[in-house]
DNA sequence: ATTGAAATCACCTTTAT
DNA sequence: ATAAAGGTGATTTCAAT
């Protein structure tokens, strides 16, 4: 008798098998610490040849898992010293609304990430201001002015520190 | 009769001048959009020459305006599918302590980034999990119990939406 | 899927304007 | 700051395993 005689229905696997492998992890976190780290360099670090290499970075960006490398800016130097965490308590809660604020304020000049998360606040808006003045009236005209947001507590960001070893969590 | 005949001590310049002028706004704007574009695009998107780029994106790394480049990867695809952001209530308020736990704590294992704020609340800790037990055995285990901690609370992270925009608030 | 080798292409230095 | 040109080395394709 199998233990569970049910099937599966149709979708995507429930992860059935290890998500990476010992040579793709070596080369996401070589990808993590330099995005730019040349091909060959890649190839020595995961101990696999170069086409080989090649042919796994594709695979790696084709399913998903690296989505895309970016430059690491330092905010203060291209004139936004100013940074905050703007909490965010929304009213409605549809679907709609939630997916809307995120995509739109994502898209406005100075922020840097939208966070939807669970709690007593629905959003924190990672956001980087020229002056505290600018902040202010990025707050009030952006956020605290939407239809939905019912609450917003700012928090000034006074330093940021990048993990240096998320991946060996997993 | 000057207006200021102090001389100024040696050292770095006090920034007179904007920071950023018109080309490079655009190298750095392109960088952030894909990190590994190569010279030649990244010259014409600036519309200058290939060798004068190149002595741009060396100079806006010196100056410290790019910091480094990174591989964007998707958490939950490499077996982190729980995010959460959990509040930290610090006690001391030592300098000494407060820089401590920002590099510990960033060196930990799933730690994305660590935020030192104002309010409330004195850090923000994005941590990344394969299950909720294991977030909720980081928090007890790598916050809770550190000294100096006197509150966490932990919020589940549903969404994350990069800010594609940053650079304007400038 | 992985490889080594070969061809193509881009990067980067140099020179000179 | 630019353009042109050459050396260097990386990327990519391909036949073979």
């Amino acid at each position: 008798m199998p233990k569970n005689d049910r099937a599966r229905p149709p979708g995507p696997e429930p992860r059935p098998r290890p998500v990476l492998d010992e040579v793709d992890r070596r080369i996401v976190a070589e990808l993590l610490r330099d995005g730019r780290t040349p091909n060959v360099v890649l190839a020595r670090a995961a101990g696999i040849a170069e086409s080989t290499c090649l042919s796994r970075v594709r695979a790696l960006r084709e399913r998903g898992i690296v989505t895309g490398v970016t430059a690491e800016v330092d905010l203060a130097r291209v004139g936004l010293p100013v940074q905050a965490m703007v909490a965010i308590g929304f009213s409605g809660h549809l679907r709609a609304d939630v997916d809307a604020f995120a995509d739109e304020v994502s898209r406005l000049p100075g922020v840097v990430a939208t966070y939807n998360i669970s709690g007593a606040n629905d959003f924190l808006v990672h956001v980087a201001a020229p002056t505290p003045e600018a902040l202010r009236d990025f707050v009030l005209d952006n956020l605290t002015g939407r239809p939905g947001v019912v609450h917003a507590e700012t928090s000034l960001v006074f330093h940021v520190n990048r993990g240096s070893d998320v991946l060996s969590a997993g």
